[in-house]
DNA sequence: AGCGTTTGACCAAAG
DNA sequence: CCTTTGGTCAAACGC
């Protein structure tokens, strides 16, 4: 298959471009807040905020050029601290807002979209469904469903898709339309480590993160609840509340509360940090199926699954420590299902 | 010999 | 308890 390249919005592009467009005053920051240049671009879905939506995230648009960088720069300079941005919230000051965009954007692009643009179709939209504790993005068709691609085409923009995190975050997912973009051009991967993590959370500041979180749980519980009382909520419906729930406008000390909402402790076996729990489901068109996306994975079980005639076949990922997982299996006419089970913390 | 896949056995969760 | 089902293990197999 010819696959054009994927120029503007290869990640590897923004962290070059960011390596080397920063100037004194801008590195002199950096070092005042102890961040890495890194910090800027590899965000995490997880300590974002609510409201962080990106209605004018464009293509190209994430952090590549040098005012972008200059307002990441300056909004951290203002908020004291990237710990502080960690999830800031929509309503918040225009500037932290902005950050969240490229945030979300860059994360997106970094550690969940590697596996989505693999298989990316033009004709295909991602969208997620909240589950219960993970997240499951599946590409649909308009064709096969209408519903969805009413709610995508609400407010986007060609080549931008709508996509909901596990915490009920909305972020645009940012793709060339029309194109399918070039494998090759996700293969540097530099995404974050366990250690990239782990040094996150410890400068998440104690007094405030901790106190912020356990009072905005419930704000959370109360928005979960609201949900919950209506049986049979559509997508649309969802969507609705959770755009409604993200530009409410409270007061300033619940701003600063919904900027940790989503904030949540990664999972700890004996002394090991887990990453948090994953979950995409794609359903691609066969055709568009490429023969890697970037990983090496290491079949270790085939299943027959009852009710598909097509067996299920199992794969882990091949780097050490890391526990992603993925599934291949044939769906119905020329469509085939792949599951990705949790966080690739490695550099391919 | 080495590496990757296959495949039946095993296990745990759910009903 | 038992049965069913899906996920994983690991020895066997094959290139």
């Amino acid at each position: 298959m010819d696959m054009p390249s994927f120029q503007n919005d290869d990640p590897s592009n923004l962290f070059n471009n960011l390596n080397s467009s920063l100037d004194d005053e801008e590195a002199i920051l950096l070092q005042k807040f102890n961040l890495s240049n890194r910090d800027l671009i590899f965000p995490r879905a997880e300590y974002s905020g609510p409201g962080c939506c990106m209605p004018c995230a464009k293509r190209g648009d994430l952090g590549t050029d040098r005012g972008d960088i200059y307002h990441i720069l300056d909004a951290i300079s203002r908020a004291g601290g990237l710990s502080e941005l960690i999830g800031c919230s929509r309503s918040a000051l225009q500037d932290l807002h902005c950050l969240c965009e490229l945030r979300n954007a860059s994360q997106i692009l970094l550690s969940h979209l590697s596996e989505t643009t693999a298989f990316h179709s033009c004709s295909h939209s991602v969208y997620n469904k909240k589950g219960c504790s993970r997240t499951c993005a599946t590409i649909c068709s308009p064709e096969t469903d209408a519903e969805l691609t009413q709610v995508r085409d609400d407010k986007l923009l060609n080549g931008q898709d709508r996509m909901r995190s596990s915490e009920g975050l909305w972020s645009i997912l940012v793709h060339s339309a029309g194109e399918q973009p070039h494998v090759q051009a996700l293969n540097r991967w530099i995404g974050p480590t366990i250690g990239d993590i782990e040094s996150a959370l410890e400068r998440i500041p104690q007094t405030s993160a901790t106190r912020l979180f356990a009072k905005d749980m419930r704000v959370q519980e109360s928005y979960i609840d609201s949900q919950t009382q209506s049986n049979n909520v559509s997508n649309k419906d969802t969507v609705s509340a959770v755009e409604k729930h993200s530009n409410q406008t409270p007061a300033s000390n619940d701003l600063a509360l919904s900027a940790v909402s989503s904030w949540r402790p990664l999972q700890t076996v004996g002394s090991d940090v887990m990453e948090p729990r994953y979950k995409v489901v794609l359903k691609v068109e066969k055709q568009y199926v490429v023969s890697s996306d970037g990983y090496k994975w290491r079949k270790y079980g085939k299943k027959c699954i009852k009710g598909n005639p097509y067996s299920r076949s199992y794969y882990k990922c091949r780097y050490a420590r890391c526990n992603a997982k993925k599934q291949v299996e044939m769906c119905g006419e020329g469509m085939v299902q792949i599951t990705y089970d949790g966080l690739h913390l490695h550099c391919r």
